[in-house]
DNA sequence: CAATTTCCATAACGCTTGGTATATAATTGA
DNA sequence: TCAATTATATACCAAGCGTTATGGAAATTG
């Protein structure tokens, strides 16, 4: 009768591990997963790459991660999280001007490949584009359409409070921005430093609006 | 005694091709073939799809081409003097501003995927780095180098006829460009149509410093 | 301590990959 | 017409891929 009561514990499943607890720490390992997809794209990255760097077996990948698909979307999570953060606190900068230079700056400290592989993630994985990736670039796509979204609304807020010349689109700013960090993702994986990148940032700088 | 004057023909390899000819046009197959890397990269294109492309089967694909590696370099170098000639002619518009203007509508006829699939050769096939394409990687990343260096000289003069600002380096102004211009590949291939590059394009050029 | 649950490791699976051996067809020159 | 030579077509190969089944070891629960 007070079954009811009790019947919760099905949705609370980290109460008691019954079994033998895992000898694998489940974000070191996902860090090390998100290090290869990072240097060598989602196909790319083998299983064996994966295994290794990841320091367990395949079969415990396949238990605590689904599959190699369902892993690379957890490493994205992470990646996104971590590493793609400066890209949510750029938005809340006070001006245009300066949401796009926080923007590009952190363009380089995530890109330069001072702290993990060069380039971007995103831009690996929807450039390099097997028949066999098709979900995995549609899921990238759709995470970099919702970034841009939020940039162009910022801007559109820049212009109405005359932070912006009237002359500039925020979409047409927004992709402007966008390529550019893309294309410093592409040099950063090509081997650019973190000066050649800067030379980028600053180029792009000096000749933004100023008035 | 007169043997010397009819020694060439070793080196005229066109005049008589003794056995059986083949039946498919090797211009024809190159170019199909330069699809499939060009949509699906250097490791997503199989042997199967190219076979399918090219519309003739694997043994001739290898007694007419080689391996795939040389068929990519051979599919890459007739994408350079086909669809990247425009690089070439940017670099004796009269003015930086017009080299400038006319590397980008360059890019954007050569990426917008109404010619071809979207996106740019090079960029996608740098940016998926397999294990297995580490010099294909380095041949694009070499033929790009040259591109540049060619950019830069071409800026060099440009700031010696006082046709560029004092203040903008032509490495740094180069690199910029390239940014633009690849990230412009990067958003060609994932989608972006002529409207969206144009508008990149515009949003840069609005910028460039008109004094 | 027994029972149970989960882990790790090996090995195998089915499939696709780039590359090739072999046999047949088509052309040239004698 | 008959060899010599070259292209094509079918089939095959070894290796690597992502994924999973199996067997035993280890840790927590009752």
């Amino acid at each position: 009768m007070e079954i009811a009561v009790t019947d919760a514990p099905a949705t609370t499943p980290c109460a008691a591990p019954k079994g033998r607890p895992r000898e694998f720490c489940v974000d070191t390992a996902l860090t090390a997963a998100l290090g290869v997809f990072w240097s060598k794209g989602y196909e790319g990255a083998t299983m064996a790459d994966l295994t290794q760097a990841m320091g367990i077996t395949k079969p415990s990948i396949y238990a605590a991660f689904g599959n190699k698909e369902s892993l690379f979307h957890k490493a994205l999570d992470l990646y996104e999280a971590e590493k793609l953060a400066y890209t949510r606190e750029a938005l809340q900068q006070p001006t245009a001007r300066a949401v796009a230079e926080y923007l590009m700056r952190g363009a380089i400290a995530a890109q330069s490949n001072d702290c993990g592989p060069g380039g971007c993630l995103r831009v690996i994985t929807s450039s390099a584009c097997g028949s066999e990736g098709e979900s995995i670039k549609a899921d990238v796509m759709k995470r970099r359409a919702s970034s841009q979204a939020a940039l162009v609304e910022r801007f559109r807020a820049a212009q109405a409070e005359g932070d912006l010349p009237a002359h500039l689109e925020p979409e047409a700013l927004t992709a402007y921005i966008y390529a550019l960090v893309q294309g410093m993702a592409v040099q950063a994986g090509s081997g650019a430093t973190r000066a050649d990148l800067e030379r980028v940032v600053d180029t792009s700088l000096a000749m933004w609006p100023t008035r």
